[in-house]
DNA sequence: CTGAAAGCGCTTACAG
DNA sequence: CTGAAAGCGCTTACAG
């Protein structure tokens, strides 16, 4: 039942002998580098197809030869914002040539164990860093070498010149914000902050106070809450805020993902959406327009942020000169969970 | 302002030339193998610290150690299906000391290229597979060679003997259904079936045909539409339904996402759910308890799948005998979506 | 067009 | 307890 398993897998060697040629001819035609004979070439790789032989590529890269792939580190994978951005990142990678491998959980620096992150430039050419948290010790050993990095929603901190990709956090929130007021006249919005911390809920608050500012309506502190991004945290924030009968006429959710949990908390609590209580989300997620109602939110390019990033991280890879910040624009997308038909 | 890089990264060589020793007892302390006096383990930790040092892990894995790290083959990472996933495979691999990379596209042997998947015995120990086309030169090539390897939510082909984990989807959809024939009398029930070759829709849809037929319910081929296990898509099949008036009571969405296409595609055409059609899922994915109204579904232990897989690769690394086939026991989660209180 | 040889950064017997 | 040396599988000048 069981299958003839060779132990060993062939290496480069085995081929050259098979081929009756030298390492360096095998090599040669495997990276194309060098002038091979052509018939040497088809012996070669008939004995490379004879032998299913793929490279060791922790030797290539030992060897000094690119990895030809980009890492992602990201703190976790749930939601609707992953999706695109990963798309975004392998659309990239795939137009240039490159593959792409992620690392989804945060980097916790191990008790002494000098654990690396298992994403380097054993396996990597550069890497794309989301992260929340940058004092990362592993992070400035890479950026301390020359290892090309890419900041994602989030700008470098000051000292390191890392370039970095995020959007209009600040002028997408506020024009939301100016919509449910000038065109709906609400007045009682309220906020629901991302993780603390987090630099796209910093501009988004900023974007909201602005915009209440230019208004004229006062900042109230009870009206902000912390949804943290995700559906299930912002409908226990609603119902607290129901709970404690806290007074709004909209909310602006933080993001599409803690809209959608705001809605579920409302519906719930027998409240309507529109009618009762306006909420709009950020980022336009897939399910935004599916939702019902569906949700006025504001479009983020997460995909184009994805791709960008790409370009940006192969420029260093390079030896290019990267830009060392780029803000894509946001869009207002007004659909009905605002009040508008 | 630039701040000054290092041109080289710290290797083991300058380590010992700093502590004056050898570079085996750098290894030595390093991978606390043999015996090392207290005295040098000190003296060669600050060197390691002072240049900030950390093992270049390609060469490490080179020389034969290895990786402790596992990696997962994915096709993609869109729906809330692979969160619980990749957070019970990750539970599951820091419970070993295993990290986890992941690589999301799908496996397209490229024209003549050789280029393998990014994740292999250069990287890791062991790898995770869940993809529908099993055909692959790659895997294979893994497999003669005796990587370890496990598979998700699919049987090992026939002739390779790969432990696979995965769920009673048959039981567990029959069920399903025969909750929505005996308890609400529904008999026009249609199928969502998954991606063409999903083995999971394969068992699903064996499943709800064995509950009609157990009924006396002849099947209808009309009935069966395809909704990849995704919401967008679902949701047109229904569309498309409605569209050529095909009449049904209940619809078995093949999955929690595709069932959320169907509420929005019946709550779009004025169809009250579960009122004037009933729609159930299958998983429990974590938003299912959230819908509006809440979905009656088949939980499926994702996370312990994931956690069950990790522990199977690990035996299989560690050189142990795996169990082959691992089927994990599905339950059905009656809310209200079927009508049912 | 091709090969011999050094070197990439580590681990691991083997001596001492 | 410690070091010299071979070897892991490749790439890349350097000769020829």
């Amino acid at each position: 039942m069981s299958v003839q398993r060779p132990s060993r897998r062939a290496t480069i060697t085995d081929v050259a002998r098979m081929a009756g040629v030298s390492i360096a001819t095998v090599s040669r035609v495997l990276n194309g580098t060098g002038p091979v004979a052509d018939e040497t070439v088809v012996i070669v790789q008939q004995a490379m197809e004879e032998l299913n032989y793929t490279p060791h590529a922790a030797a290539r890269s030992l060897a000094g030869r690119s990895t030809e792939t980009i890492g992602l580190l990201l703190p976790r994978l749930s939601g609707a914002f992953y999706p695109p951005l990963i798309r975004g990142l392998e659309t990239g990678a795939k137009e240039h040539g490159f593959d792409l491998l992620i690392h989804a959980s945060v980097y916790v620096p191990q008790d002494g164990a000098r654990r690396p992150v298992p994403l380097d430039e054993r396996n990597t050419d550069g890497l794309l860093i989301f992260t929340d948290r940058l004092d990362d010790t592993e992070i400035n050993r890479l950026y301390e070498q020359g290892f090309p990095l890419v900041l994602l929603y989030r700008a470098a901190p000051a000292g390191l010149n890392i370039p970095s990709v995020t959007v209009e956090n600040k002028r997408g929130a506020r024009s939301l914000v100016e919509h449910l007021i000038t065109v709906h006249g609400y007045r009682r919005i309220a906020y629901l902050a991302g993780p603390r911390g987090n630099e796209d809920s910093y501009w988004r608050e900023l974007g909201y106070r602005e915009a209440l500012e230019a208004h004229g309506i006062p900042f109230d502190p009870d009206l902000v809450g912390r949804g943290d991004f995700d559906d299930v945290l912002a409908r226990s924030a609603v119902e607290d805020w129901l709970r404690r009968r806290v007074a709004f006429d909209a909310i602006f959710a933080g993001d599409d993902e803690a809209a959608s949990g705001c809605i579920m908390a409302l519906r719930q609590a027998g409240k309507q959406v529109p009618d009762d209580v306006a909420v709009v989300g950020f980022d336009d997620v897939p399910f935004a327009r599916l939702m019902a109602p569906s949700l006025t939110t504001v479009r983020a390019p997460i995909e184009t942020v994805g791709e960008e990033a790409v370009r940006q991280l192969i420029t260093v890879i390079h030896g290019g000169e990267p830009v060392p910040f780029t803000l894509l624009p946001t869009e207002l997308v007004v659909r009905q969970s605002c009040g508008c038909k």
